[in-house]
DNA sequence: CTGAAAGCGCTTACAG
DNA sequence: CTGAAAGCGCTTACAG
């Protein structure tokens, strides 16, 4: 037989005639308390809590006895009084400016898997293109008190990056590189890309190269870096085609006639997305303009798809997979307490399939 | 000057003798409480709490002082103390087989920005399209109190469609369609999309039809209509082919040959994704068969990019943005303490495009 | 319109 | 290996 508990046998034998401060209810009974569990087991609360948290240091029959009483009430712990009380949420936020058709969702989905095998659960934080909202976003990230935060793109908006400074818990910035991280990174530059790109072209004697992309922080390094690449050869002035996110077939479509008008002689575009790509290849196929020996189109993004049906275009891949992997690494490395390599660059790859 | 609290004045007055029993520290501090804005805004906690959560009721002079202050700290306030007190997490759970390469990803994006807008955010649980740990994943979910579920496909197991139909909290049910649902449904019946495609296809006078897909619940739900239809125009022993998720081109492509080697005269397969509607594509063509006039291939989910690339192929489309909406509003509603419509069958659509 | 007290359901920090 | 007490940072339920 168990032991019980003094207090469990001593329940309402208060002294008709004690001032006892009508005592406040708040609502009704809401469900099941580490307590219910505790009584029926014969056990102190902590005992139960320890069952959940620290089961080596809990005897074998205890063990045993409080998960059977845990199995039969179906009794699941409240972990927002667990995170408050132990200042452990278990929580970590990603932030991510959108899931939908987005090469970001393979890095969240790899993230939250390697996350929730550690006993972690992910708050998804979507922030959209725009920064506007940007500081309401991360008022409602840090009250839930995350234990480390991943952002996609590294934070532009000074009042962020103060912040987030400042906050003290793991940060990784993804998707991007920079030499002023927060904290820890794991990205590849976006200036590089453009260089490569340029250089690709340059390899295939591209004289008037345009582009078109949407018009967010990374597609605009890409930009960059495209651009002056190409200004290094002595080609200037490029065309060039923004639109604003998400990028589409239909947008790239659009693109082309615009890309045309501003440069007649245009011979390669470059595409802030796959996407983008396909619309300006199917223009050119409209246009009765051959690709790639017309006309070289680059997308960016490497979609599954693309490979089977668009030979003809070039593009570039990332690996958002290794990038969720080991920003998922790096965040729990740190809770862990070591000291983590805090800068990775994963790189990318110019795919250039065969031409058709 | 505003009122000043008297307890604020009276900061380290207690005796030198005093028999104070030995405060016990929990760690050093951890953060600004609302206590510390309190103090400085010369109000009490209660108040800073209101200018939080129902500003209406405080006086416009002391909102404007304690948001000042609020401003001037960087407080945050702490939501797991503020759900744990007031019984209201504002947290919503969303579980999902998958977010990467998925159709499910535009409706998370569409909920997610919905809720957040409602002043809810999302917790991510990716479920994985094993039931092996759904209990396990269920604890999780729970173990935060959500105040509303958002679950992709209808509950399989037993079990869990039990605790989920005690939990007491709106559920909504997704992407599928039954006529028992937990609480709230928005989907459509993927039993009637495979009825449909074999109309789609029987219209043509297909013969030997065959079928790729992955053995999910939805997909396996799609294949059952696709047979029992064929069946009733007297078509049976259907070639098959059952690949593990996630599905790919690669599986599409290898499918083909297997296919066809069941049904040497196979003139029409129904493919569980457009990724394998693409695959057979590929494969088809390596293998010089002309589609679809030898061979009808038909997807599902039309994804962006095939209507440009692929126009051979016919395919299902389904509004997973009207889905990810319709959820969010149907959960909003309910905490808003509307009684909304149970189900809502958000059809689908068989996309044929122009015949090469 | 504002506040003092009590309580939400856990875990920490001791103590045995 | 187990437990009693105190505290985590808020909000409820009154009271004025």
């Amino acid at each position: 037989m168990p032991n019980h508990k003094p207090t469990a046998a001593a329940s309402p034998d208060i002294p008709e005639g004690a001032t006892a401060p009508a005592k406040r209810l708040r609502g009704g009974p809401k469900g099941l308390r580490i307590t219910d569990v505790a009584t029926q087991a014969g056990v102190a609360p902590i005992t139960v809590s320890r069952v959940f948290n620290s089961p080596e240091t809990v005897a074998p029959e205890t063990l045993e006895r409080v998960r059977q009483v845990v199995q039969k009430l179906g009794y699941v712990p409240n972990r927002l009084a667990g995170g408050l009380s132990s200042s452990r949420s278990r929580l970590i936020a990603a932030i991510v400016p959108t899931i939908a058709h987005s090469l970001f969702s393979e890095t969240i989905q790899v993230f939250s898997e390697t996350m929730s095998r550690a006993g972690y659960q992910v708050l998804l934080a979507l922030s959209g293109y725009s920064d506007s909202s940007e500081e309401a976003l991360l008022d409602a990230v840090l009250s839930r008190r995350p234990e480390g935060v991943l952002l996609t793109g590294v934070a532009h908006a000074d009042s962020l990056r103060e912040r987030l400074l400042n906050v003290g818990m793991p940060i990784v910035e993804t998707w991007d590189m920079t030499g002023t991280p927060i904290d820890m990174l794991v990205g590849f530059s976006h200036y590089q890309v453009g260089v490569a790109v340029a250089e690709h072209f340059l390899a295939r004697n591209v004289r008037a190269p345009g582009l078109v992309s949407a018009n967010d922080d990374r597609a605009l390094a890409r930009r960059d870096g495209f651009r002056e690449r190409l200004a290094q050869a002595g080609i200037n002035g490029i065309a060039e085609v923004l639109v604003s996110p998400p990028s589409s077939v239909a947008a790239g479509k659009a693109a082309l006639p615009a890309l045309i008008e501003q440069a007649p002689n245009l011979d390669a575009v470059f595409c802030g997305s796959d996407l983008l790509a396909i619309g300006v290849l199917g223009a050119a196929k409209r246009m009765s303009m051959n690709v790639p020996s017309q006309l070289s189109i680059c997308g960016f993004g490497d979609l599954e798809f693309a490979t089977e049906t668009t030979p003809q275009l070039t593009t570039v891949r990332v690996d958002g997979t290794r990038i969720g992997l080991t920003a998922a690494r790096c965040l729990l490395d740190r809770l862990a307490g070591v000291d983590k390599t805090r800068v990775t660059d994963v790189g990318f790859h110019i795919v250039e399939r065969e031409t058709t």
